[in-house]
DNA sequence: TCGCAATATATCCATGTAAATATAACGGCG
DNA sequence: CGCCGTTATATTTACATGGATATATTGCGA
């Protein structure tokens, strides 16, 4: 898929990004990809539907997934091979539970970065970067 | 400097990390490891020792404070060049304040999430991870 | 029993990031 | 002037991350 403007993350203007991520040793067990990851395969019911929805390998989709249920108590995501539609990938009780508490955390921090953010904000410049 | 362990990040146990970064455009104007490097040519005077001070390269040492000053309004480092001790660097008073935005900001950030990761601890795994 | 679609897993390879290295330029002072 | 240590900048090199690719496995239904 070619395009002619680079299709990185041309975001424009200041902002703040805000960045959760639960660490079990030096694991990864939940950040932001991730949990965008779960909500992907809730609504498509695979792993590699969900990852072909967020544009990323099914080999990358699959090993977030297996981090996450390495990590926690019990697997956020169940899988199920073989099958009449060749098996599938569901949101877990867990899951469900752990991802609605990262959720909530996001929200919080969202509701105190806006407002020390608007501190700030006029300390950095307004129009040319580079 | 070789090494047995890995001198990677071994910290272990279960924790949660908040990364509060300022963007302008597609640039980081501000984050933790411009934050940390900061306070480091604030205490040692220059890019280079500061630099060293945080096991970084010279260069990338430079070009994280050139990011930074090219992001704000007025430089957040003043630096100069020759001279008897062949030059240095210091944080600015317009450095100094953003600074403290941004520990003030990461500090109300740490009181909610400290709260929140209480009742998303016990959903990880204790013991065995890899 | 075969085919399908998805999970599960290994191997190879491209690419971007940062380190390593090199070199100017600068400006006080002896 | 010539010496220092630092800023400033370009160029090359090493490496880790993830993509591409391939293959085995599973279990239901036609």
């Amino acid at each position: 898929m070619p395009s002619t403007t680079a299709d990185k993350k041309i975001t424009k203007g200041a902002r703040l990004r805000a960045q959760l991520r639960i660490l079990l040793d030096d694991e990864i067990a939940l950040g932001p990809g991730k949990a965008d990851l779960l909500e992907a395969i809730r609504e498509t019911g695979s792993i590699s539907a969900a990852g072909k929805k967020m544009s990323m390998s099914y080999r990358r989709a699959w090993l977030l997934v297996d981090a996450m249920n390495r990590c926690f108590k019990s697997p956020l995501v169940d899988t199920a091979k073989g099958g009449v539609d060749g098996g599938g990938a569901r949101l877990s009780e867990h899951g469900a539970t752990v991802l609605a508490n990262y959720r909530a955390m996001e929200q919080a921090v969202a509701r105190i970065t806006d407002k020390h953010f608007e501190a700030i904000k006029p300390l950095l410049k307004k129009n040319p970067v580079i």
